[in-house]
DNA sequence: GTCTATATACGGATAGAC
DNA sequence: GTCTATCCGTATATAGAC
């Protein structure tokens, strides 16, 4: 059992202390803006004490990035492997995860994506997105359905592709979009709660287009 | 006429010079992880060069940043603002135009986006959105659109962000994508020119969801 | 484990020669 | 205008006391 903690006492730490600051920041400003004093500040204690804990910036770093992607792969990868489930169903399930899960975090999916452009192709290989995505048993459906003539013979990658897109960049791109349509954060997010309803209408709705 | 010179002079300029490579580096990296003397050696220059020019690194970025952002504007505010094409002839143009620019510069929403996340209204004020965009005339044909029953009665800006969302995610999200699709650069090219012809098609099929 | 004080490196910016 | 050499602030990381 060494090294092995309860979760109560894991929540409170020290070093849960540090990794919660430091997925704050990071994910606020990104490696390169990032200020190890900035994380210690936020974690209310002394800089040195991250470098006992974590050795470096950079390994800290790895290790909040590992977490969150990890953490973004497992929560599809339940849903895109449920063999009890249809695509309706799914797309639904997505939908309302993902938003909720970016109405909590709407920082994430900026800081992931810029961290992944950068660090070509070291911090993808360690995901496998091959066997949680590209074999899942949603793309295998998608197969299916192509076969049987209800969705056009095009590649499967643009029904992910565009399922993401109408999720994600609405969040990503917040600032602008709020900008444009003079919102508060609270109409903003009236609107994401909406495309929880109105996005797997309209994914069904192109997968029809012949 | 003073400071000003033509533009086959312009182009090979060492100021331009400097832009160029700070275009290049900006872009890939982000401001907080560009060193000036990368740009410097990009450009073929002396970092001294790049202060006397520019005076500072931040002073450089807002140049190339704005110039960026104002491109990026101005591409679409033309369509937008066209009088004489339709709803489905601009969704047309509108994608044809960003897909091909985005291609060129694959680098440059996830940039442009990252900092305007990070820099609150500072760089956004000077966009004026708002004419351009938000009193646009495309804005008016939706409106249009939905009082005469032919579009339902949502808030327009989905439609905006569904359409940027479709356009420009997947150049955001390459790398990973690439990584599920097992494609190379010209496998993927090959799709985002396929979605000239198709993300049209998904409009006009989303716009008609009940 | 946690702190203060400090070593060391790095990056932006400038001085001054040409 | 362009270069070399250098200054100086800042940020990471460590040494060593408690």
């Amino acid at each position: 059992m060494k090294g092995l903690k309860s979760k109560a006492q894991i929540d409170t730490s020290t070093e849960e202390k540090i990794k919660t600051a430091a997925r704050t920041i990071f994910t606020q400003k990104g490696y390169a803006a990032t200020r190890t004093r900035d994380i210690a500040e936020e974690a209310g204690i002394n800089l040195a004490l991250l470098n006992y804990y974590f050795r470096s910036k950079e390994k800290l770093f790895d290790m909040i990035m590992l977490e969150s992607m990890h953490d973004f792969i497992h929560s599809i990868s339940g849903i895109f492997n449920d063999e009890t489930t249809s695509l309706e169903e799914k797309f639904q399930l997505l939908v309302n995860n993902y938003i909720d899960m970016l109405i909590a975090q709407p920082n994430l999916p900026l800081f992931v994506l810029s961290e992944l452009r950068t660090n070509p192709g070291h911090l993808i290989s360690k995901l496998n997105l091959k066997e949680n995505l590209a074999n899942s048993f949603f793309l295998k459906q998608i197969h299916v359905a192509i076969k049987e003539g209800k969705v056009p013979p095009i590649h499967p990658l643009h029904f992910i592709m565009n399922m993401m897109s109408l999720i994600v960049f609405p969040f990503i791109a917040s600032p602008m979009l709020r900008n444009i349509g003079d919102l508060s954060e609270e109409e903003y997010n009236a609107l994401m709660q909406q495309r929880k309803t109105f996005i797997p209408k309209w994914i069904n709705a192109m997968m029809a287009v012949k």
